[in-house]
DNA sequence: GTGCAGGTGGTACCGCGGTACTACACGGTT
DNA sequence: AACCGTGTAGTACCGCGGTACCACCTGCAC
């Protein structure tokens, strides 16, 4: 049984939720809320498995909502449902740690397959909206992930130089990367400057932007 | 109707498929082929709506041959069908340009579903995979597109300084930055002084890091 | 054995980066 | 008028980073 909290101000729109939940017994609504403030307390009070998001609600809209129960680690996923299917919302909403985001004009049983997915923990995007994400995603992603295609500056470094790369990459000092290592500055120094010298850095900056393109480096991997 | 293409190396894998396939009026399977290099032929002879692609195959895989066929401009979107959810495949089947990525254990309808959609032109996504990618999503895409939540440490940068960070983000030194914005080096080393203080950084290093992790430098960006 | 690649370590030197001040001009607020 | 935030600019100082060497050891290939 998996247990549904509605979010949507139109209380029509919640009760259609409500019919289309109640009519298959794997899922149950325990509640209702009619803008952000009410979700957030209610999934804090009821703590549904699944909370079904509407965006556009007086007051504090559903991406703020989303965001405070993801953010109170509550244990409920949150399937974002809009009927518009802008760019912005849905980035806005995976970020703010949705599990999904499906359009109001998804048909029922897809919005049930939806729920099922959600409440197992996976995720499930609209498939409209899924070719535009994929989109993105692949200029986003560094080619090297995919295999294949390997810079050749990279594939000339030694293991150990790649190391310090990365090392360098996270942006510790030449002293913290021998601490790290347990090496002598000196030595990280020689390291450091072949790395430059192989990937064609002048300085450090320009090997973290390196790192940072091929996807060496990664947003807060400290 | 939509016409299907199944590429497999297993033929009673194929055969499991053209009769699932063939069980609804809505799809037709106008073909088969064994590997890569066949589904690449057929796919350009046939020119099916939908290519149901296996990645693993003797000879040419999936990857390879879905890349050639997105690449020749065939019309026929790929809709990459594995048992493994690897992450690597996944990568990399996207990044050649396919329209979707199933498991093989995916329901039946599932699957039909999942055909339906690219044939219209959106993507679909293995629920269980969506997940992941999502979070990978949330980690490339910088963090401004979906506005809203900024960084309070970059709030509280001037303008002027907000642009000194984006070029301390590309990796310049301080002269370049006083020859780009006409200034002198003192201005600039002031600035930058004021926005490591700002946002916590000890180092220039930390501010590109910084940079990168909020999307303000974005990969070759220069 | 000799040679080479890779890893480790050292010395010496220089310059850029960063800090700590101070200073002044401008626009807006009170 | 006094004040503040912002942008500009300067001087002085110090240390880390980077370069240019050289040196030694290990393991592996010839």
């Amino acid at each position: 049984m998996t247990t549904v909290l509605v979010v949507d101000d139109q209380p029509l729109q919640r009760y259609g939720f409500r019919i289309l939940l109640e009519s298959v017994p794997e899922t149950e609504v325990v509640g209702e809320a009619a803008h952000g403030g009410e979700a957030v307390r209610k999934a804090a009070e009821l703590r549904p498995d699944v909370v079904l998001m509407d965006i556009r609600m007086p007051g504090m809209d559903g991406i703020e909502a989303t965001r405070r129960i993801v953010a109170a680690g509550e244990r409920s996923r949150v399937l974002v449902l809009t009927t518009f299917d802008l760019d912005e919302y849905v980035h806005a909403a995976l970020r703010a740690g949705a599990s999904g985001f499906l359009l109001k004009d998804a048909r029922p049983d897809e919005l049930l397959a939806g729920i099922r997915a959600v409440a197992l923990g996976d995720a499930v995007i609209a498939p409209a909206l899924t070719r535009r994400l994929l989109d993105e995603f692949a200029q986003y992603v560094p080619a090297h992930r995919g295999g294949h295609a390997e810079d050749p500056r990279l594939s000339s470094l030694t293991d150990r130089e790649r190391e310090i790369l990365v090392a360098v990459g996270k942006g510790w000092t030449n002293g913290e990367i021998a601490a790290h290592f347990v090496l002598s500055e000196s030595t990280v120094k020689t390291h450091v400057g072949r790395v430059l010298a192989k990937i064609g850095a002048r300085d450090r900056i320009q090997a973290v932007i390196f790192a940072y393109d091929l996807g060496l480096a990664r947003p807060s991997t400290d």
